[in-house]
DNA sequence: CCAAAAGTGTTTCACGTACACCCATGC
DNA sequence: GCATGGGTGTACGTGAAACACTTTTGG
C-alpha cells in the first residue's frame, strides 16, 4: 500500500536515551545495528512514528518492542531535524530519555534479531549517525534536572540507603557530595520515608533503608517548598 | 508533483511563540488565520517544514515570511505530535519561541493577505489549534530560563536603564522586585557595561545608560561563576 | 581485632532579603 | 516648588560548605 502527497515529507522517527544505574555507574542501553546505514555498529533504540500513536506513545512502544522495557520514566529531550543526519532520506527525530531500575529489568533480545546492551556512558563505542551528541545531550539534560526534581530515584530500587542515594547523585552530577550535608540536605526535605528495614547480606554495618515518599513530594510542592540538592 | 511513500507520513510544521515587550508589558505575535481550519482566528505564525532546510531555518524562515522579523533569537520549545490536533490530517509541531525587540521591529502585514498583531500575554483571543497550550508553555519556559540565562536583553533596546531592566524582569516573573537588591545582583555580576549616555526627553531625572557586555558574559562562564537573578 | 561502611553536629561565611531617604530634573 | 522616578547602604537571618570521630557488623 502507497501513499501520496502534493509536497515531499520527512521521515519522522522517535530515539531513547535509556539510562539505567549499577555498581558500575550510569549505563546507557544500546541497539547494535543489523542492517545498513551502519551496519554493526551500536545505536540509540528508536523507529518510525505510526500515524495512530502520540509520540510519547511511539517512544514507548519502540522501548518494549526492542528492549522489553515497560514502566520506565520518559520525557521528550528535543528533535533534530538537520540535513543528511540519515544518508538515506530526510529524517527528523524526536528524542527522548528515560530513567529504568536496572534491578527490575532484565533486557531482552530485541525482535528483529538485533542485540541489544547496557554500556557504560563513557566507555561505550561510537555510535551510528548523530546519536553521540543526542546522547550528550541526554546526559546534559539529567544533570541538569536531576537537582530540580526528584528523578534519580526511578533509576533506584524501591527501598534504598541513603549511600546509595548519594553515590547516585556523585554518579550523575560527577562531583563528589559531603556526606553529613548530603543526608541533612535530603532528609531535611522530608520527603523520605524511613523504614524499620535494612541491608542485608553486607560485610559492615547495615544501612537503614528509605523509600521515596510520593505523596509527601506532592504536598511540599503545594506548599510552595521546592527541591533542590 | 506528487510524493509516494510506503507508509503514511505526518505533516511536519514549526510555530513560533514570538514574545516582545513595551510598556504595558508582555506581548505576542499572532497571525489571522485566512483560511479554514479556524479561519478568523488567531494563531501562532508557523508553517511547514521544507525538505532542504533545518528546523531552525524553517522557523526563521516562517518569522520572516509572515511578520518581517529576523535578527531574533529563537530557542526549540518543545515538540507536539498529539492526534487530532489538526482536523485535517495528522500534524506533528516543532515549537519555537523567539524574543525581540519591539523598539526595532515594524512587523508588516503577512504575505497571505492575513493579519499579523501584536497582543498582551494575558489578553489575548483564544487561539486556534493547540496554540493556547504552546503559548503558555513558552511563557513558563521564558519564565523559568530567564533567571539563569541572560536572555531578556534580547527583548530591551541596546541601551537601557537599569530600572528598564528592572520592569522587565518583574514583567516576565510577574512578581515584584526589591530595587536596590535588584541593583546589587545585576552590576555584581559584571556584565553590564556602563555607559556616559542618559536617557533623553523625561519630564525627571534621567536614568543612566547601560549595555549587555557579551564578551564580560563569556569570560564570567569560562570562570565557572554563573548568572543568576 | 581488623576492615568497611554507617551514622552523627558544629562553626563559619556568603548571600538573599527587608527596609527608607535624598537627589536630579522638567514643568 | 512639586511631582516623578533615579540612586544609594546596612542589618539580619538562613542556608551552603567545611570538617573528624565513633559505632556497628561480618569475617
Amino acid at each position: 500500500m502507497s501513499h501520496t502527497y502534493d509536497h515531499p515529507r520527512a521521515a519522522l522517527t522517535v530515539d531513547c536515551v535509556v539510562f539505567g544505574l549499577d555498581d558500575d555507574g550510569l549505563k546507557v542501553l544500546l541497539i547494535e545495528r543489523g542492517q545498513e546505514p551502519f551496519a554493526g555498529r551500536w545505536a540509540l533504540p528508536g523507529g518510525f512514528v505510526r500515524l495512530d500513536e502520540t509520540l510519547d506513545q511511539a517512544a514507548l512502544r519502540e522501548l518494549r518492542e526492542e528492549t522489553g522495557l515497560s514502566r520506565v520514566f520518559l520525557e521528550q529531550l528535543y528533535t533534530v531535524g538537520d540535513l543528511g543526519r540519515d544518508p538515506r532520506e530526510r529524517v527528523v527525530t524526536v528524542t527522548y530519555y528515560a530513567l529504568v531500575r536496572l534491578s527490575d529489568h532484565q533486557v531482552q533480545a530485541a525482535t528483529d534479531a538485533s542485540n541489544a546492551a547496557w554500556y557504560p556512558v563513557d566507555k561505550r563505542p561510537r555510535l551510528a549517525f548523530d546519536h553521540d551528541a543526542i546522547l550528550e545531550r541526554a546526559r546534559a539534560r539529567l544533570q541538569g534536572k536531576v537537582r530540580w526534581q526528584p528523578l534519580g530515584f526511578e533509576l533506584l530500587a524501591p527501598k534504598f540507603s541513603l549511600s546509595q542515594l548519594q553515590r547516585l547523585y556523585e554518579t550523575i552530577l560527577e562531583r563528589p557530595l559531603d556526606k553529613r550535608n548530603f543526608r541533612k540536605k535530603v532528609l531535611g526535605l522530608a520527603i523520605l520515608e524511613q523504614l524499620d528495614e535494612f541491608e542485608q547480606d553486607v560485610a559492615h554495618r547495615a544501612a537503614r533503608l528509605y523509600r521515596f515518599d510520593q505523596k509527601a513530594y506532592q504536598r511540599m510542592l503545594r506548599d510552595g517548598f521546592h527541591f533542590e540538592i
